[in-house]
DNA sequence: CTTATTGTTGACCTATTTCATCAACATAGT
DNA sequence: ACTATGTTGATGAAATAGGTCAACAATAAG
């Protein structure tokens, strides 16, 4: 029952992005620096992000990425499903069809109870409220902690 | 972001457990072909709930598994601990200490939040509950259809 | 006491997924 | 041109999930 390092890492650099602003395009390999994810890694989970309309890319010298959208219109849910996919915690909550049970199995129910109760946070949770809860633990910025 | 079919299976067999009780030892062998489970994978799954004091087992011929919590009396997130360990949506939310951004690091706190959620619905839920809901859907046994 | 029937245990296998690296390529600034 | 960056696809190691099989232990029935 783990949440993919795709999620994880996406999110995190989102968040990374976030706090740098209207400073212009990123360096991926900054990104990866500060979040302490690996660079070649990384590079995968941006394709996803860019078709998904979350964030854009400059190539080139000087180049890098930025939000598109804005932080408190970015729903973790949102990089969830582009990332990871659904996150039904088994796989007849989304397709009843994979199992003939599904009309009449109580389980699959509950299941699908679990799943609304993750999709509850992920959707009532923005980018910007990670800004802000990092602002009020006293780091404005990542960069003071990993140099 | 799956949970393991340890977990579904284990719960689907003790609800199977919970439609016959008073009715004696249930064969691992019915069960499984009740609930749509292989045999061999389901002896994996009794060990641990006996363990955890869910079920007792009487071996040679009449044997099989009983119950020996009450259904009300079982929660699934019991279940889901014997069977497949913590739900944490990442390892950091119970092991702070695998990584040394846990203090400091906001997406953290939106994870845990995600397990509580989930923690909550499983929480809230017995077996008893289950047996309840399948009456309601009008099958007071699962053999009526899995013949 | 023997036998058939059941649960118990551990070794083993396979497929899938996750996580990650590397190299070739595309693009844009200097 | 050259260099710095993002883009994409091939590849692979490691972990985990999911499941099978066979030897063993216990016990009821005859």
């Amino acid at each position: 029952m783990k949440l993919s390092t795709r999620t994880r890492y996406g999110t995190r650099a989102l968040l990374e992005l976030a706090l740098h602003q209207g400073e212009g395009p990123v360096f991926l390999k900054d990104i990866a620096r500060q979040q302490q994810i690996s660079l070649s890694y990384l590079e995968h989970l941006v394709a996803p992000l860019i078709s998904g309309g979350i964030i854009r890319s400059v190539k080139g010298p000087k180049g890098g990425v930025t939000l598109v959208k804005k932080p408190e219109d970015i729903r973790l849910m949102e990089i969830t499903l582009l990332l990871e996919g659904s996150i039904a915690p088994v796989e007849c909550v989304d397709n009843p069809d994979v199992c003939e049970r599904s009309t009449h199995c109580v389980t699959r129910d509950i299941w699908t109870e679990v799943k609304d109760a993750m999709n509850g946070v992920l959707e009532a949770t923005t980018i910007q409220d990670l800004v802000e809860r990092q602002k009020a633990k006293g780091l404005p910025g990542s960069s003071m902690y990993y140099i």
